[in-house]
DNA sequence: CGGACAAGCTGA
DNA sequence: CAGCTTGTCCGG
């Protein structure tokens, strides 16, 4: 990554130095007429320097890298030995005290800069070999490498190691069909939500220390338990970190991918499909991604596994997937309730057809997604709705205290239309009206769940958004009162994360000879992702996706980016200007970025100036 | 980011 | 013109 500007060496001695550091030998080297006439330094004897390290600084605002002198006296008590790439370090940079990463060694500072004598070595960081993949995120990704070292640095300062384990080799018990993934640069496992994945970790870890990702930290946890129990020497990250560094198998969420790894000999990515395995700050690196170059790097085998593999990673690598038998056993059965006759206007979220399936025995969970949907505000007092009667649409609350008409932008003040009361309260979105009426429907108490509250789940009947599938651990039945709100997202990859939703639910009610049961409410009955289930055929969706992303040139066909902030039209228009990439927009000041591929957009984001203002840019966005 | 410095502003 | 605020620059 370019850091240095051009042309700042012309600004020498402009006035930045301080009265004492004016008065030394120093100065008059700056400041030489010769010097700067001929614009060539002069041949003097340099001063005496040790050893030059280049540093970048963990300043958010400064992406550029400053050359420090290791100490002489570190290299009596051997820190100096501990100086390395990837060392964190404290510097004097500016006045000030700030930590930092040694990024390189040994190397010639550029002339006529004064080279100060790093103030500490914190403890142990990054590798090499990671700080050289961080690079990579940085580039690939357009952000700046202190971000993604952040993640690559233990939360702690790390001092010590521990001793080093031997390597057990853990007893191999998988079938041949997962040795055969371990075979290939890289394949994709297609495994049905109800399938342990397990067999390939072991597999993976059989084959010295593995690299393992799972898309929380606590589904990390649980495969590290068993993988300690199978013997295998196990270090979570960020927790473990310094075990890691000392030789183990590396589980955890998707910072472990910069993590490090003694002779990594293999990486796996667990349920691939997982928005979790994206980073949501800039730099919005993919883990799965990522691990995908950090194995190719390292020459080893990286396995994904996922019940309904994302199109980015079958095009990446060849799909091994279990007998029809063996995965259409591992879905549970979907019901599909055709709402097509149902009078789109006065009939409610609850279709005739849902009767019968709330009176079921066992767990039923309700999901009814308000994602993006306005907070609907009621009269405290009378209950009258506040609305925009011209538009037709709920008002929203400003900061300011005031209504506000999200269609046409009129606001008023917070007074109830109907009897003039000033207190309003939220409704909810609808849930808890749904909820009385899954009440009377099903004939017995339902609890409203949702993200921000934890109040134990107690009844059998819930209803909530698609926090709900997160808060309760089994059901028997799953209900999607509204899952064409999620089909037909106008996002590109809403297929692909309707598809997840329902993974997520078919884990929770299990497969279909334990009488697990999906049940979608839809107008779309024949779309392939709800079809797809129905055969247990997650193939399918990937088929139709590949075609109409190919078409209309979606990832991974083509790279995005998002642009936002203040500076967002004028990068827009440089980049235009490029003729390099296609910017569409701008939508709500936003506007999308398209290249050909993902090294182009990162190529052209890297090396196109950014304006002054604030800009974020988003390479892959999720939500587009 | 945040320290250093210069320029600008204010009041006596 | 001291004393304070505001703005700009730049870091080894």
């Amino acid at each position: 990554m370019g850091t240095d500007r051009p042309g700042r060496r012309a600004e020498v001695g402009s006035g930045a130095l301080t009265p004492a550091e004016g008065s030394t030998a120093d100065q008059g080297r700056l400041l030489d007429p010769d010097t700067l006439a001929s614009g060539r330094p002069q041949h003097d004897d340099p001063p005496p320097l040790g050893r030059v390290v280049r540093v970048l600084p963990d300043v958010a605002a400064i992406d550029r890298v400053f050359d420090y002198e290791v100490p002489e006296a570190w290299e009596t008590d051997g820190r100096a030995d501990r100086v390395v790439i990837g060392s964190v370090v404290r510097i004097d940079l500016h006045g000030r005290r700030v930590g930092g990463w040694v990024v390189d060694v040994d190397v010639e500072p550029p002339p006529r800069v004064t080279v100060r004598p790093l103030a500490k070595l914190s403890g142990y960081g990054p590798s090499a070999e990671v700080i050289d993949l961080a690079r990579w995120v940085a580039h690939r990704w357009a952000g700046r490498l202190a971000r993604v070292l952040v993640t690559a640095t233990p939360p702690r300062v790390v001092t010590h190691l521990p001793a080093p384990r031997p390597v057990v080799p853990a007893a191999s018990s998988v079938g041949p069909g997962v040795v055969k993934a371990f075979e290939k640069d890289r394949a994709v496992v297609r495994l049905p939500p109800s399938a342990d994945p397990f067999p390939v970790v072991q597999e993976a870890a059989r084959r010295g220390n593995a690299l393992v990702l799972a898309p929380t930290v606590e589904s990390a946890r649980a495969v590290a338990a068993r993988l300690r129990r199978a013997g295998v020497v196990v270090a979570v990250v960020p927790r473990d970190w310094e075990s890691a560094l000392a030789g183990a198998t590396v589980v955890g969420a998707r910072s472990a991918v910069l993590a490090p790894v003694q002779d990594l000999a293999a990486v796996v990515v667990l349920d691939e499909h997982d928005e979790a395995h994206q980073e949501e700050r800039n730099p919005t690196w993919h883990a799965r991604d990522v691990a995908i170059e950090r194995a190719a790097r390292a020459g080893v085998p990286c396995v994904l596994v996922s019940p309904a593999p994302s199109v980015t990673a079958v095009e990446l690598a060849p799909v091994l997937r279990p007998s029809r038998t063996v995965e259409r056993r591992g879905w549970p059965v979907i019901e599909i309730i055709d709402r097509r006759s149902d009078d789109p206007v006065r009939g409610g979220i609850l279709s005739e057809g849902l009767t019968d399936v709330l009176r079921r025995d066992g767990r039923v969970v309700c999901v009814l997604n308000r994602k993006g949907r306005s907070r609907r505000l009621a009269c405290d007092r009378c209950g009258e709705l506040a609305w925009h009667e011209d538009c037709s649409v709920a008002l929203q609350q400003t900061d300011l205290g005031r209504l506000v008409c999200p269609g046409c932008g009129a606001d008023r003040p917070m007074v109830c239309d109907h009897c003039g009361a000033t207190r309003f309260k939220n409704l909810r979105a609808g849930v808890s009206r749904v909820r009385e009426e899954l009440e009377a429907l099903a004939r017995r108490p339902a609890q409203e769940v949702t993200g921000d509250d934890d109040a134990t789940v107690v009844e059998e009947l819930i209803v909530g958004t698609e926090a709900a599938l997160y808060r309760v651990t089994s059901a028997r039945t799953v209900v999607f009162l509204d899952i064409d709100q999620e089909l037909l997202a106008a996002r590109y990859r809403a297929a692909e994360q309707t598809m997840a939703l329902l993974v997520r639910a078919a884990r929770l009610v299990g497969d279909r000879d334990g009488g697990g049961r999906l049940v979608v409410q839809t107008r779309v009955p024949d779309h392939v992702v709800l079809q797809a289930v129905l055969h247990a055929d997650p193939g399918r969706v990937v088929d139709a996706e590949i075609e109409r992303r190919q078409v209309l040139g979606f990832p991974p066909y083509a790279a995005l980016a998002e642009l936002s902030g203040t500076g967002a039209a004028a990068f827009a228009e440089t980049l235009r200007a490029t003729g390099r990439v296609d910017v569409l927009g701008p939508v709500d000041d936003r506007f999308l970025v398209k290249a050909a591929t993902s090294d182009d957009l990162a190529a052209v984001l890297d090396t196109t100036p950014r304006p002054e203002a604030r800009l974020r840019v988003a390479v892959d966005p999720p939500r587009v």
